[in-house]
DNA sequence: CTTCCTTGGGGAGTGCCACTGTCCAAGCAT
DNA sequence: ATGCTTGGACAGTGGCACTCCCCAAGGAAG
């Protein structure tokens, strides 16, 4: 299929396409001469993917560079090629070591994987951005004056630890590894606007259930 | 207390106060005489909430502006105040009625919502911001390939309805209903960084236990 | 064969957004 | 009085995701 097929199909525009293609998002199509390119359904799909993952999940282009690299790579075991995708996720800003908000707020996430007996995670603290940007909502959180402790957070992450049960259950159905891989990198990028989406819904629900509309 | 005093105690640059001011994110400071202007707590305390919606949160600024908006508006209602704040939240574009996908992801949200009985939810369908990105979301999916239907939602759908139980119980914790309106829109912008990065904490922390470092 | 339209490539430009640098006149401190 | 600081205004700046425009090569129509 030519450009303006593939355009069509994916409904993204040529102009973007060729961007995408000169960011090295998208392989080049396979040149039939000096001025025609064929594209095939694996081009539509990873296209459909690129899509995805910036409209939906956010990714800035980079980052999706960066995570197509490590789908790609076929060198690299299961957890690194997992890890690789959650970790290229979009981050918030270093924490600031030296404030006492978020020295307070690290020793409250200490206490909370203890409490939790997450230890894995707790190994992973130095160098996971989820646990960093963890501590700069807590820290925030602090700056104003709410105590968001150990206690009020961990019935908070048990219930995302259930979620993570089923993230990983739901892989473990599709039955290659490729399949698998591309599916929890997929997954660990597309299921946070769901979980998002499904978060404020229910806060809909319970506060109209609660206090009515009005 | 000056502007130099202000973004000494909030971090936050004076030039970037400045433009705060400018954008009606920040009251004036009380005008001492033509060249000194006097903040005080409340300029401080509203500054880091500002601080946190953008950095943490990532508010756009109009959006910042909007909710405050809705903070300081003693008229509104609680529930009007809540959802004020939670519909100002960052979008995904429109969900385009007339892609097949689209409508399947619709049938399929709607089918969730009848299950779990969600009743004041689905009378909110038509303008929900909440309702269109989980739609936005789940057709984006399927377009990859990857049936995400209501009963592989339910069990994700119960445990963020708990998550905002858990949002609204604590909330009620709060003793003055000023406090309350304040915490909640607080907590719907600050609690999604929180529990994004417990759900990838998780993850990591189940994934290890599951396959190790390898 | 010639004219005209289409195609893919590539560089430059656009629009948005969150700042940030510069300037200026008025205060204040010495 | 002199020089540093302050608050206000406005014009950049830099990053990012596109998007426009032009070009030369093919192919189609007459």
């Amino acid at each position: 299929m030519r450009l303006a097929e593939l355009s069509e199909r994916s409904g993204v525009p040529i102009a973007t396409i060729k961007y995408y293609l000169r960011e090295g998002l998208l392989a080049p199509g396979r040149q039939i001469n000096a001025r025609t390119a064929e594209y095939d359904e694996e081009h539509l799909r990873r296209l459909r993917l690129v899509r995805a993952m910036i409209q939906v999940g956010r990714v800035p282009v980079a980052t999706v560079r960066e995570v197509l690299g490590h789908v790609d790579d076929d060198s690299l075991g299961r957890a690194i090629r997992l890890g690789a995708a959650m970790w290229a996720l979009p981050q918030v800003p270093e924490p600031d070591e030296d404030d006492e908000y978020v020295q307070a707020a690290q020793q409250e996430v200490n206490a909370l994987l203890d409490q939790l007996g997450w230890e894995n995670a707790k190994r992973l603290t130095t160098i996971s951005p989820a646990y960093r940007s963890l501590v700069v909502a807590v820290a925030a959180f602090r700056r104003l004056g709410y105590g968001w402790g150990a206690e009020l957070l961990a019935p908070y992450a048990e219930l995302m630890h259930r979620t993570a049960v089923l993230d990983l259950d739901n892989m473990e159905t599709h039955p290659s590894e490729a399949e698998r891989i591309e599916f929890a990198i997929l997954g660990a990028i597309l299921n946070e606007p769901v979980l998002q989406s499904l978060h404020r819904l229910a806060q809909e629900e319970e506060t109209t259930r609660r206090y009515g509309f009005e």
